[in-house]
RNA sequence: GGCCCCAUCGUAUAGCGGCCUAGUACGCUGGCCUCUCACGCCGGUAACACGGGUUCGAAUCCCGUUGGGGUCACCA
């Protein structure tokens, strides 16, 4: 019984936990999320973090979507201790380079008589179904468990090689989820399963467990889709302890769905399942984070903007909500514009780069003066983006020549009657202002004399002509401050060109 | 269909028997600030799926119902 299979109690720094990918596509913001919880709970219990490849499916492997993967750890800081490119005693880390391992782990299997040789196809296995008046969706029917040696040549002689099964024993499965508690799946649940394919090849079914007992995975963290296979891994890992590859099953923890709209998992299909979808709109490695964190998860009642550092300090796996959590971008926007807003001023301009240089501003190797315009702009917008591909829109117009700015068709439509009387204006007040000491103070104090007082106008009504003629834009950063970095002379030159327009 | 999981405002969550006439955040919304837009600040909106228990007392424990999801491959 159990008792004789016992489950891991390791803590503290003798937890080991893994994240375990296979290569498939871009990489989705539900696997990140097992990454992080597992990378979260090897850092707050000082375990390892192992990290391999389940590249079993030669079918469906792409090299392209291995280095996907990497390249999201990366960027998202979850560094691993054991596995691909760093190395480890367990290696090698991706399985299309471990089959010696399984080929030896098979032999001892098939030693111990937990795994069997299995003749019957997928067609014998219905046909027998239906004729025995059973739905053919109750799958196989253990039919092979007892074959005869006889038999067994007999089928040989046909030309027919055995997948191999897992005999699964006659009793309830239950074990002790780490974020839903005790689960029994009752004795018949499911029949012996395949384990490797007659041709020799493993399947997921086998090298997941063997892979986690050989690597002595002491917590398995992973998607809720594949609790109900866990039972099937417990059996194996009670041939596993049998055959003497470990001695431990390790404890589980099922992490909720991330979901999508209405109420489906986030597929693949969908744009926001896509890592990278969000890194180039601008999401920031700290903000993504945070979010995803969020989602089955959270540091205290009354906070939900958090560092890593701080979440690393109190996350524990038991603490992960079961529920299924729906994606919300508006939400992740939100927390990510907190991330944006909290990071220091050099830090926050140098992020912008790359979205500026996607977005033409800056060329793929800024002058001088653009660094130094950028910088003087950067503090304008820091509170102005959620997502950081908003750059380019809000600080074009800095970048822009004066004779090149084009006015937006809703900056124009709003404009009042006399737009040209308050440009013409302002021209004359901001000549005044002494070249050195154009700066947004003087700057307003000028414009408020000759508008405001001057032409008694409201504020609203004298700015908005000037931050079109500036910007073109309807919306703009704050505008002295735009005239200060545009400099007296580019200043002077736009306003002039609009009304000439 | 069998088996399994899940169930607090629209969304994410706090809550682990009394502190709850249910807190926080996003969203939506009223206002203040204000050169636009933001930021910031003040306020509003809105939830314990249903029915039985257990208990002096239940959002919290138990059972059932309903609803949702997953899984039943020689995919992972």
């Amino acid at each position: 019984m159990t008792t004789n299979y016992p489950y891991s109690t390791a803590e503290g720094s003798d937890v080991r936990v893994r994240f375990c990918p296979s290569p498939t596509g871009t990489p989705h913001v539900g696997l990140v999320r097992t990454a992080l919880f597992n990378w979260a709970y090897a850092r707050h219990t000082g375990g390892k973090f192992i990290f391999r490849i389940e590249d079993t499916d030669a079918a469906r492997d792409s090299e392209e979507s291995y280095e996907q993967i990497i390249d999201a750890l990366s960027w998202l800081n979850l560094d691993w201790d054991e596995g691909i490119n760093v190395g480890g005693p367990h290696g090698p880390y991706r399985q299309s380079q471990r089959s010696d391992i399984y080929a030896e782990v098979i032999e001892k299997l098939k030693a111990t008589g937990r795994v069997y040789e299995s003749y019957s196809t997928p067609e014998e296995i219905e046909a027998r179904n239906l004729a025995a008046g059973k739905d053919p969706k109750v799958g196989y029917d253990n039919f092979d468990r007892d074959l005869t040696e006889e038999q067994k040549a007999a089928f040989r002689a046909e030309g027919r090689l055995p997948a191999l099964r897992v005999r699964v024993p006659d009793e309830d499965i239950t074990f002790d989820d780490l974020v839903r508690g005790e689960i029994t799946f009752p004795a018949g649940s499911f029949p012996d399963f395949v384990v490797v394919r007659p041709n020799g090849d493993p399947l997921y079914t086998l090298v997941n467990p063997v892979d986690d007992a050989i690597m002595q995975v002491t917590h398995v963290l992973r998607g809720e889709d594949l609790l109900s296979s866990t039972p099937r891994q417990i059996a194996l890992y009670h041939a596993l302890i049998d055959a003497g590859f470990t001695t431990h099953i390790p404890r589980f923890g099922h992490l909720p769905y991330v979901m999508g709209e209405g109420n489906k998992k986030l597929s693949k299909r969908d744009p926001e399942a896509n890592l990278f979808h969000h890194r180039d709109r601008g999401f920031i490695p700290e903000g993504l984070i945070n979010y995803l964190a969020l989602l089955g998860w959270s540091l205290t009642h009354d906070r939900d903007v958090f560092t890593i550092h701080e979440m690393v300090k109190a996350f524990d796996v038991v603490n992960v909500n079961p529920n299924p959590a729906r994606f919300d971008q508006k939400k992740a926007d939100a927390i990510n514009a907190d991330h944006i807003r909290l990071l220091e001023l050099e830090d926050f301009t140098a992020r912008m780069i790359p979205y500026l240089q996607a977005g033409n501003v800056l060329s793929n190797d800024p002058t001088d003066e653009q660094l130094d315009i950028l910088a003087a702009a950067a503090p304008l917008v820091q509170t102005r983006m959620n997502v950081l591909s908003e750059a380019p829109e809000l600080l074009e117009f800095l970048f822009t020549p004066a004779e090149q700015i084009t006015y937006a068709e809703d900056a124009l439509k709003g404009l009042p009657e006399n737009a040209g009387e308050v440009i013409a204006a302002s021209v004359g007040a901001l000549e005044l202002i002494p070249q050195a000491e154009f700066t947004h103070d003087a700057i307003q104090a000028a414009l408020n004399e000759a508008l405001i007082e001057g032409l008694e106008l409201k504020p609203r009504i004298a700015f908005g002509p000037l931050r079109t003629a500036i910007s073109g834009r309807r919306i703009s950063p704050p505008l002295f401050e735009s005239m200060e970095i545009l400099g007296k002379a580019d200043t002077i030159k736009r306003l002039v060109r609009f009304n000439e327009r």
